[in-house]
DNA sequence: GTCCTCGCGTTTTTT
DNA sequence: ACGCGAGGAC
């Protein structure tokens, strides 16, 4: 069962039996491939015909990558815990959604109506939009809720602006349990609770799973590494794949240091590293890990190459980005011209805008290329959204935002004041869709209480339908002849025409609901309707791309971020300069996750990576003259050719260096005579290996407070205070160039200075 | 209600 | 540079 064509450690990792298990798989050491046989193999262990693996992944095309994959082994089984973490969150919550008050058909919402809650209760309360911009307050309350803190503990804890934004939270809260609602967060949160609560259930999803794997297990946020033990009674029979190196989600709530923390806290964990690179020249692996190796916080795994050498790391200066677009451009040309083609090359920028001159030079030359857009897709058209509102109302009817969006589109005569009467009566007795408006039309009477009573029946009808295993399509058949939506599309002439692709796209979102239903075999327990708005809100994608057929033959424009998990034989590494990469931002950046996004960037190039650079750049309306990148400053000379920055006496640009550190009654002399290498991370026991040097145990903590140490990369310092104990000690150290941080003991690579 | 103008802020993105 | 949102004018 285990294929031969793995190597050694690969193959252990596969066949691991028993305890935890993590497996660090960098960039390129196939790590796909070890996760597939891996999985296939717990399947053949603990059986294909029960529900005895549960594997998880971020993203749905992960998921799918791994559904696939077994069924080119057993084409009929259809493992029904292999999936997102969402999904699976989901499909556990809706088994025992009694337990938690809620429907079998809760609702969940997206990021859209997410943004329409929030604006509403900033509206209704005296809060300005301009302090409360929905996107802060939804990330304050994810932040919140993937910590597991309440509403009313948010409300305790928070002062100044984050109170009225605790407040805001509660309100939240409040509205999406009353319309039988949960968001993203909620999926993972909820489900954390029920098991928590529910002894039985935890008990029957413990034992019912012999073996949990975790995929890209660095980006774990911490509502998913609780909901992780808990499912895996404390991780005793888990398996976790991820490279801490690539990282890059901190800002939507991430946190590295699960994976970095795993064999502290399960030190009977096995470890092992793949640490064999299949797809890179060595030049390109040379100057990825020398240049990552000067991260803080991170395993220390040592790269080797099967490839060849290849060409060189190519630096390369230009003046202003449309030089950079230029150059870019030609070197596209020349590397089909000997013979490479336009889909193995990709163009990576750290922001969207830096792809604009790219476009222009591309479409100048008529160099194919495609863009990923980020916020433009088909489900964030208004049409798509309306029509997905009428759907959700009748799965759910106590949906109140889809109900609001629907209440008045296409018009129907209902305005302000009616909305409002509705609000209230929606505030004071919850009801059903079709109740509620059946009360206001008594409410109302006359002409409009009239309309409010066929738009009542209309919603019983829908909802019976949904609960009589009626599909989307007739549904939304039923609702289309019913509002006369297509004639209020065609009637809205808006400029461009667009009343004509708005209906194209109706027509599309028609045709994916068929095919949706298509030789599908509907769970009797589960309504159609219910089990296609799901599907939809947790995939978000575009009904064009299956993911499916040949891809076009055209360069790719993708943000690092986009780029990640993918591979071109020539990267084009764009915009290596300070500010864009590690980026500038309001908040304090963080230049170890920068790092990691330029390792993620150079390591998805196999044959050829160029990296470019600008001395003036044009951003955000203003032309600045830029420095190069502090992180070209890593990359070794010898894999590099081109041209290579000066280096500089400080690690950090000036600009970085805060005021003269208060500097703490120096100990005599000066002398960095006694080096001593301190960490306290374990030595793999992996094939491979990481640095080494063999070393002393942690200094115990009061030993660290007044030390002056030098840091690789901050230099001296002076530890001011220790917290914490054993692994996890961390000190906050007062560097002399970059100021205070706090930094983990064990993985500080500190050494005292006396 | 709707149109226009002024001013501000500006990453990365999945589920 | 540009888009979006708030707020004023009609």
């Amino acid at each position: 069962m285990i294929p031969d064509e793995l190597n050694a450690s690969q193959r252990e990792a596969v066949s691991h039996e028993g305890g935890p298990l993590l497996v660090l798989a960098p960039a390129g050491s196939g790590k796909t491939r070890v996760v597939i046989a891996r999985l296939l193999y717990l399947f053949d262990r603990y059986g294909w015909t029960d529900d005895r693996i549960l594997a998880v992944t971020f993203t749905r095309k992960a998921a799918r990558e791994m559904l696939q994959r077994i069924a080119v082994f057993r084409p009929s089984f259809r493992p029904p815990w292999v999936g997102t973490f969402h999904s699976v969150a989901a499909r556990m919550l809706r088994q025992h959604a009694g337990r938690i008050g809620l429907p079998k058909e809760f609702t969940i919402v997206d990021a859209g109506d997410q943004r329409q809650m929030i604006r509403d209760l900033v509206e209704s309360s005296a809060l300005s939009e301009r302090d409360h911009d929905p996107k802060g307050v939804l990330s304050r309350i994810s932040q919140w809720k993937t910590t597991g803190i309440s509403p009313d503990e948010a409300e305790k804890t928070s002062f100044g602006p984050f109170r009225a934004q605790a407040a805001l939270y509660r309100e939240y809260q409040e509205r999406l349990d009353l319309q039988k609602a949960l968001d993203f967060d909620d999926l993972l949160v909820r489900l954390t609770e029920l098991l928590q609560k529910e002894e039985e259930v935890r008990s029957f999803y413990q034992e019912q799973f012999e073996h949990i794997l975790v995929d890209e297990y660095q980006d774990t946020n911490a509502a998913q590494e609780t909901l992780l033990r808990l499912l895996s009674r404390d991780r005793k029979n888990v398996t976790v794949v991820g490279d801490d190196d690539q990282s890059i989600y901190r800002f939507r709530g991430a946190d590295v240091g699960h994976i970095l923390s795993f064999p502290k806290e399960y030190p009977q964990a096995r470890r092992i590293v793949l640490s064999m690179n299949y797809r890179s020249t060595r030049s390109i692996v040379g100057a990825a890990s020398s240049m990552i190796s000067a991260s803080l916080s991170r395993f220390r795994k040592e790269m080797s190459s099967t490839g060849r050498s290849g060409e060189p790391v190519l630096l390369k200066q230009l003046d202003h980005e449309r030089d950079e677009a230029r150059f870019v451009a030609e070197r596209i040309l020349k590397r089909v011209a000997e013979g490479g083609s336009f889909r193995d090359q990709a163009v990576l920028f750290r922001m969207n805008a830096q792809s604009q001159p790219f476009i222009r030079a591309f479409g100048d030359r008529g160099i194919p290329f495609q863009t990923r857009s980020g916020a433009d897709g088909f489900f964030t058209r208004k049409e798509i959204r309306d029509l997905l509102a009428y759907l959700r109302v009748c799965a759910n009817p106590f949906d109140r935002v889809s109900l609001f969006r629907i209440l008045n589109v296409p018009p129907r005569g209902f305005g302000d004041k009616t909305r409002q009467k509705l609000e209230h009566l929606s505030a004071e007795s919850p009801l059903p869709a079709s109740l509620l408006l059946e009360a206001l039309s008594r409410d109302l009477g006359g002409k409009s209480g009239e309309v409010a009573l066929r738009l009542s029946e209309d919603l019983a009808r829908g909802a019976t339908m949904v609960q009589d295993h009626g599909v989307p399509s007739s549904l939304l058949s039923f609702w289309l002849a019913r509002t006369g939506y297509e004639d209020y599309l065609a009637d809205s002439d808006e400029p461009g025409g667009s009343s004509r692709s708005r209906l194209e796209n109706l027509a599309e979102f028609l045709r994916m609901s068929e095919r949706f239903e298509q030789g599908k075999a509907f769970d009797k327990d589960r309504m159609p309707v219910g089990v296609f708005l799901e599907e939809l809100a947790l995939s978000q994608e575009d009904p064009g791309d299956p993911g499916a057929g040949e891809m076009p033959d055209r360069v790719s424009l993708l943000t690092i971020h986009q780029a990640k998990g993918l591979e071109f034989s020539h990267v084009y590494l764009t915009g290596a300069e300070e500010d864009v990469i590690p980026m500038k931002s309001r908040e304090r950046t963080d230049v170890e996750e920068e790092r990691r996004l330029f390792y993620v960037a150079m390591t998805r190039a196999r044959d050829s990576l160029a990296i470019t650079y600008c001395l003036t750049r044009q951003l955000f309306g203003r032309t600045d003259s830029q420095k190069p990148s502090r992180f070209l400053l890593d990359l070794p000379k010898e894999a590099v050719s081109g041209d290579r920055p000066v280096m500089r006496a400080v690690p950090f640009p000036a600009h970085d260096r805060p005021s003269p550190p208060a500097r703490p009654p120096e100990s005599g002399r000066q002398s960095p005579s006694r080096s001593l290498r301190v960490t306290g991370e374990p030595r793999p026991s992996s094939p491979v290996v990481s640095n080494p040097d063999p070393k002393p145990a942690a200094l115990p903590r009061p030993e660290w407070v007044g030390k002056s140490v030098v840091h690789p990369r901050f230099g001296k310092g002076v530890v001011e205070s220790a917290s914490g104990a054993g692994g996890d000690l961390e000190l906050t150290i007062r560097f002399e160039g970059t100021g205070v941080k706090k930094l983990l003991e064990k993985y500080s690579n500190l050494s005292l200075s006396e």
